[in-house]
DNA sequence: TTTTATTTAGAACATTCGTTTGCCCCGAAA
DNA sequence: TTTCGGGGCAAACGAATGTTCTAAATAAAA
C-alpha cells in the first residue's frame, strides 16, 4: 500500500531517480547506477531502501535478477503508458447514466477509477470508456452485478450486440442486447428472463457503444 | 537491414526464443538463459549467434549490459512487446488435460494460439497460462464454454477460490470451486446447480493454480 | 533522558552474466 | 585433395551486480 505520508530524503531521491530513469531509458538502473547517481556510499544503503519501496508498494524486484526494478502505481500495477480507460459511471436497467460521444469521452485522471485493459483492444478502437454494471439485467449473458464492461463508441451495431442504448424520449441510457425489430422499430432485449424485452421507435434509441470486453473482479 | 531469406536452424531457434519469451516476461532473457531453453551447449555459440543477429538488425544490445536485448522490426525501430499467454489447451469438468507447474509452463510457439492478457497481471504473478473452458460446469459463475480463463500456477488458494485442481488417483484435472471440507478433505464446487460437489482426500487433491482472469470471445 | 527503531556505512561475499580464447567439425569452393 | 569460412563446443575469465553481515550513527518514541 501506498502511503501518503512523505517518505525520508534518501528514500525519495532515489524514488525520484527511479522515475527519471526508468521511463527515459526503458531498462530498471541497477543497485550501483542508484548509488552513484544518488551519492549513497554503499550499495547496502540502495539494497535497504529498495526493500523498504518494495514492501511499501512503490516497486516490485526479481530475485538475485538484474535490472529488474518495476515501478508500481497506488494499486500495484505497473507504471507505464500502458492502455487504462477511465470508468465513467455505472449503468442499470432503466437508470439515467452519463454516456459520451467519440469525441467527448473525459480524459482518464479526472476520475477516479480507471482500469487496465489490453493493448490489442485500444489498437483496434479508437476511444474506449468503461462502464460498471448495477443489477443482473444481462445476467444470462454472463455480465453480472459489478462486472466492468469496456465499450467502444460505435453507431454501427449488428444484432444480438450488447449496447449501450440512449433512450431519447426517457432521457436514460441502458445496457441490452440490440435487434432489429422491422424497418422502424428496435428491440431492446435483457439476458434475463425475468426482464422484459423493450420495443422502441427507432429514432427514439440512439445507439452509444457496444461492449467489447468484460472484466470482473476475481480472487 | 533484415533479410527475408531464411536463418540457419540455430538461429532462427533463438530469434524464435526471444520472440517469444520478451513479450510474455516483458523483459529480455540472459545469454544463458536462451542457452538452456535453446539447448545449446555453450554460451559461446549464443553470443555468436546474437552478434550475427545484431549485425543483421534483428534485435539491438547494450554493451555489456545484463537482460538488454531488444528486438527490432524491419527498420531497427523496437517493436512492442506487448504480454501474451499460452493457450495450453482445454478444460472441463472430469475430462484429463495437461496441467504445468510454474516452472513447466510450454513456450508460446509449441501452441497454436495465445492471448494478449493486461500488462497488469503478468506483473502480479511470475508466469501464466490459459485454458480454454469447455461444458458449463462453471456457469453459475459466469464461465461459458468457450471462455478462456488464465491461470496463475499458484498452490495457495482460499476458499472459494476458482481452481485447477489435479486429482493424483483420477489422472485428471477439473475446474472447480475449492473449499476446505474438514482438515482432510477439500470439497471441489462446480458452479452449476446441475452438478453435484465432489469431495476428495486431501492429499489426492493437487491445486494447480487458479483462475486470475477470464476472456470472452465478443462480437 | 533512556530506549528503541530506523537509517547509513563499509566490507566482503556469492552469483549472475557478458566476453574471450582455442579448438573441432563440416560442407563448399578452388 | 586442400583451403577456408560458417558454425559449434568447452572452458575460463573477469566485470557486473544482487545479497548479507556487523557496526555505527541518527531519529523517533517512551
Amino acid at each position: 500500500m501506498v502511503t501518503a505520508s512523505k517518505l525520508p530524503a534518501r528514500r525519495q531521491r532515489i524514488l525520484d531517480f527511479l522515475r527519471e530513469f526508468m521511463p527515459v531509458n526503458g531498462y530498471s538502473p541497477t543497485i550501483r547506477e542508484i548509488q552513484h547517481s544518488c551519492d549513497i556510499s554503499s550499495t547496502s544503503v540502495v539494497e535497504y531502501n529498495l526493500v523498504r519501496l518494495e514492501k511499501d508498494g512503490y516497486l516490485a524486484r526479481r530475485q538475485d535478477s538484474a535490472r529488474s526494478i518495476e515501478l508500481l502505481d497506488g494499486e500495484g500495477n505497473p507504471v507505464s503508458n500502458n492502455p487504462r480507460v477511465a470508468v465513467v459511471g455505472s449503468i442499470a436497467a432503466g437508470e439515467p447514466l452519463p454516456v459520451f460521444s467519440a469525441e467527448e469521452i473525459p480524459p482518464v485522471p479526472e476520475f477516479d477509477h480507471s482500469i487496465e485493459i489490453r493493448p490489442a483492444l485500444q489498437r483496434r478502437f479508437k476511444a474506449l470508456y468503461a462502464l460498471q454494471v448495477r443489477g443482473t439485467s444481462m445476467i444470462e449473458d454472463l455480465i453480472d452485478d459489478g462486472d466492468i464492461v469496456v465499450i467502444a463508441p460505435v453507431t454501427e451495431v449488428s444484432d444480438g450486440d450488447q449496447v449501450v442504448a440512449w433512450l431519447r424520449d426517457e432521457q436514460e441510457a441502458t445496457l441490452k442486447k440490440f435487434y432489429h425489430h422491422g424497418d422502424q422499430w428496435v428491440r431492446l432485449q435483457p439476458a434475463n428472463s425475468q426482464m422484459r424485452p423493450m420495443i422502441h421507435a427507432a429514432d427514439n434509441v440512439e445507439v452509444k457503444g457496444k461492449v467489447v470486453e468484460i472484466q470482473r473482479q476475481l480472487g
